[in-house]
DNA sequence: ACCGTAGGAGAACGCTCGTTCTCGCGTCAA
DNA sequence: TTGACGCGAGAACGAGCGTTCTCCTACGGT
């Protein structure tokens, strides 16, 4: 095993146990007994904890982002794009082992405790912002829109996560649909 | 100091304590040294620090959901109270020390590993979601409304909590007026 | 064959923290 | 006055866990 796959192989393991049970609730043993990967190497590829956690995020970010515009891209029509977000989100919310927006977790767990993890959860909420942004223009609305989808986004994805149900996307797709239909 | 100031005392300290810093990075000991209630005391009041996590949520739910209900309803107008939400989350937004949703933020820390908090988050949510329910059952505007302003607000907290803006209330209530507007 | 090095297993260390225990003082009933 | 009790201060205990260290094995180059 080397060095790339030893990664991840550790990354693999923090995304399971991260998102499943919550960072703190694991312990570096934890994921060294899921991955296969020894403590010194896991030191070595990761000196602390918390960068074993900024990495995880990280990765997951480029992984969900890239799957939502996958999913977006294959509607040819702009107003059918903005609400196939919602339809992605759906999907998502129905998913096995789905528990609520990877990235919320994390800040509520650690936003006060860890700049580094912070930082990782806005960036990842101002990249998702900035390509609903990139979505209303091309469909030529008004820049305020992507801010309130935005907001349907997010509350539906915390809505979810706390009720453990994919209910909230359809509800936020006919907010969103009004919204469109409004303006 | 008897049992009920001591009681009080100690859920002051919990709540500037545990809203402010995460409830995971505050020991009892800190608790104690805040509040100046002795570990015996809170043991004797609270028999793990399970239970005055849940006391704590227990009682900011309700002042939260009083403080918003006494806002609202200074408005007359059944539409004018259903934005007033929107106008009374800018308000909580700017406050000092604002750090998001504490329910929101209890749920990430410990909604994996603690039931009993579980259960508080998901009690305080459906309690603001049922306010929203009657506030729009009031105005005569259809059911499926109140779960698309409940997903605003859950998403202008969320955001306001990670971004600390307040701005995230006026575009919730900007889209409120419209979904109002369109309906 | 031999040495140097990398790596794995897991023990060890040190710290934090939830919870309990000890001790000593003040209070109040009889 | 005395003795039982409640309580505060803080030490003590025990578990969990992030991080490092020790020891041993395997292997690659000469």
């Amino acid at each position: 095993m080397d060095r790339a796959e030893a990664r991840e192989r550790a990354l693999d393991a923090a995304e399971e146990l991260f998102y499943g049970r919550g960072v703190q609730s694991v312990g570096m043993d934890d994921v060294r007994g899921t991955s296969g990967v020894s403590l010194k190497r896991l030191y070595q590829l990761f000196p602390a904890k918390e960068q074993l956690v900024e990495a995880y995020l990280v990765r997951r970010d480029t992984r969900w982002r890239g799957e939502l515009a996958a999913y977006v891209e294959r509607r040819p029509e702009p107003d059918e794009r903005i609400l196939a977000v919602f339809d992605w989100l759906a999907k998502w919310f129905r998913e096995p082992g789905f528990r609520g927006c990877a990235w919320l977790n994390a800040y509520g767990e650690l936003g006060a405790t860890s700049e580094r993890v912070a930082a990782q959860v806005r960036a990842h909420k101002r990249g998702f912002r900035q390509y609903l942004e990139d979505l209303v223009a091309a469909a030529g609305r008004p820049d305020a829109l992507a801010g309130q989808l935005f907001l349907l986004a997010e509350g539906a994805m915390v809505t979810a996560g706390v009720t453990r149900s994919a209910e909230p996307a359809a509800e936020a797709r006919e907010a969103a649909r009004r919204l469109l239909g409004a303006g």
